[in-house]
DNA sequence: GTTTATGCAAAACATTTGCATAGTC
DNA sequence: GACTATGCAAATGTTTTGCATAAAC
């Protein structure tokens, strides 16, 4: 039986590569996940991933979630209520902007936090190796639409 | 039948005190809640609380922590694993310094990184309204005893 | 006496795991 | 053909809920 193997967007496809590049193979369940991650355009859970897909075992989005997880491609977003969902990565360590009331992201980059926390953290004699910053507010089109605050 | 109702620590007072000024009764499983918090060096889970008040009902012990959080007495410790710890919250909002290695933590206060924050969201039309902030390292008795970095 | 809180057990989630089978390299 | 990945179902861990009973005000 001939195996149909679609090819994907380009953006799913360099993910692809990327794994391939860590000795994952390159199955048809983890296309389907990457391409479909690959066309949201905001964050989303594991659970809404596996509506999207009902062909793929809950477990493999799971599995593949991890690995683009710990290949840098995929960030976790943890949003105010403690709910934990997942968006695309692009570029490298950055925080978000969540909209509590759209719902939406926005990436945080070129900020040094990062430094000042090592400033702060060394003052008391701590090694800071990583932190975790999530920040909620309304975004701009939010604060637009209803009472301006 | 004469009821038993042992006075706590100061601490543990206060707490249940400002409980009360909220409205919710005091009552002998919340006490002993608060009193085997107000007793704790570190951060720990609903379960460890659980198992320390073996008589105390898992939904009156999360029922707790959920009321001493919203009143503000209590805050989550997210840990880098993922697992949701609290810790006794004395002076309001602050941030975690996570010792990696020994798992205690120090409040991080006094700090402008929420005022950063709100400059650099500022900029680009985000009205911030709260934020997470955990950060992971190394205090300074663990890499004194190890490796000197 | 009225209202709130509790304990229990069950339910609801979210995530992981064992294992036999199937797919990839 | 050897090794990795998958799907399933069951197990796990955590938090929530319904509800009858008990305690607090």
């Amino acid at each position: 039986m001939t195996m149909v193997r679609k090819r994907g967007s380009p953006l799913a496809e360099q993910l692809l590569e990327t794994l391939e590049d860590r000795g994952y193979r390159d199955t048809l369940p983890r296309r389907a996940v990457v391409q479909a991650i690959a066309e949201r355009e905001r964050h989303f859970t594991a659970e809404e991933l596996h509506e999207q897909l009902p062909s793929v075992g809950r477990a493999t989005i799971f599995r593949s979630l991890k690995l683009l997880v710990e290949s840098g491609m995929l960030c976790r977003v943890l949003l105010e209520d403690g709910n934990l969902h997942y968006q695309l990565s692009h570029r490298g360590h950055h925080h978000h902007l969540l909209c509590v009331q759209c719902g939406n992201s926005e990436d945080l980059v070129g900020c040094d936090i990062e430094d000042q926390l090592r400033q702060v953290a060394a003052a008391r004699r701590f090694q800071v190796s990583g932190h975790w910053l999530e920040v909620y507010g309304r975004c701009q089109s939010c604060q637009a639409l209803q009472q301006p605050a």
